[in-house]
DNA sequence: TTTACTTTCAAACAATCGTTTGATACAGTG
DNA sequence: CACTGTATCAAACGATTGTTTGAAAGTAAA
């Protein structure tokens, strides 16, 4: 008894493990530390199946990457009914969520984060399709909050600001277990991250209209 | 003609040009990106002039980190006659210019970013010798400013904060590249860099005590 | 069943990695 | 000079990498 949906030639699931596989893998290690042969033995396929399949390594993880889940975070938060300052509250506590729980299945950010070390060639795809639009989308939302009197470099670099305190949780995740060994990160702490950010974030913002710099 | 300090032997200074290239390639590529013969090309030695020096390639790395110049930072902060607000500007300004500039030769930060991505066996070292000291410096930097009402999780973030902004513009590098062209990072540059992360962060640290939360 | 095509598989390939080896050149001491 | 320990070198080693190959297995239509 399966559904449409579910039907699926043995092809398209060998297709399907390997890309499952291969966000794991990817997520877990960089691009040159994920090993192909590891790939496949997560996906019970054969060597040659991603080469078959995919055409190369890099042809892989261009096709593992997936940037719906962050564009559709984006897209529910611009049609919300909320003040600018709450619109980014409510973003970065999912865009936290979506970085860290690990129970997340959205992998991806996780992947672009990787990417930003050691460049691959799916960097400029990751640029263009994901991170060009989500700072343009957090540069929106700055906007609104600050007003037209802030100069685009200023309110650039807001922006960076932004990114910067959510993407360290990512990167120096290593170095904060280390740090701090009790640490998890349960919804909880991702929650409060996510809005301890929220509130620095919006009194640097605010800050802006005091001074006359440019 | 030449003063005592100045006088190797041919070994000595071998180990000398191993190390300035190690420094030089790992802080250009990962350390699994980054190959011994690339070492050993760029310090016109044999290959096998790694493992007669050092042991290994970790072993290069390890005798390759150098800690004092970030440590040297913050002596220099805390024995500085400004007030705590300043001296945040201050050692943001100096710590950015050792991050970003590429002409600073202390490309040692620029090796610690990239060890977070990708921990490697010098990680811990990295840990315990430079960032724990730079947290717990800024932290204490932090608590000047703020006071002794805000709770110790609370000012944890508040240095995740700053850290993160700072590391955000190394690690995302090769992205901001791509998504301003014309970015360069000359001293100018860097220095707004530096004032606009300290105005930010003043900022965020400056609103926790209109809460009352935990 | 026969035929044509797709997918899988074990095995090998070529390249590159960190590392080791054994010979060679060199320095300093007697 | 001979002797000794150090440093350098070209060459090779063993392991691992992404990729390719050619045969075997599977699939679906005629």
């Amino acid at each position: 008894m399966m559904t449409e949906v579910e039907i699926k030639t043995a092809s398209e699931q060998t297709r399907m493990r390997l890309l499952d596989a291969a966000r794991e893998v990817f997520s877990e290690h960089s691009f040159q530390g994920a090993t192909v042969r590891e790939i496949c033995r997560r996906a019970d396929a054969n060597v040659a199946a991603v080469n078959y399949h995919f055409g190369s390594k890099d042809g892989l993880l261009a096709e593992a990457l997936n940037f719906a889940p962050l564009a559709a975070l984006q897209n529910a938060n611009v049609s919300a009914a909320a003040c600018p300052r709450l619109r980014l509250r409510l973003f970065l506590r999912d865009f936290m969520l979506m970085l860290l729980d690990e129970k997340n299945p959205s992998s991806q950010c996780r992947i672009m984060a990787r990417e930003l070390a050691d460049p691959t060639s799916a960097l400029d795809k990751i640029v263009r399709e994901a991170i060009a639009p989500l700072h343009a989308f957090l540069g929106k939302l700055v906007r609104e909050i600050v007003g037209e009197k802030v100069s685009e470099s200023e309110l650039r670099r807001c922006v960076h600001s932004i990114v910067g305190q959510c993407l360290f949780y990512r990167h120096s995740h290593p170095v904060l277990q280390r740090l701090y060994p009790k640490l998890r990160y349960d919804r909880k702490e991702i929650e409060a991250i996510g809005e301890h950010i929220a509130e620095f974030s919006l009194a640097g913002i605010g800050q802006l209209d005091k001074t006359d710099r440019v």
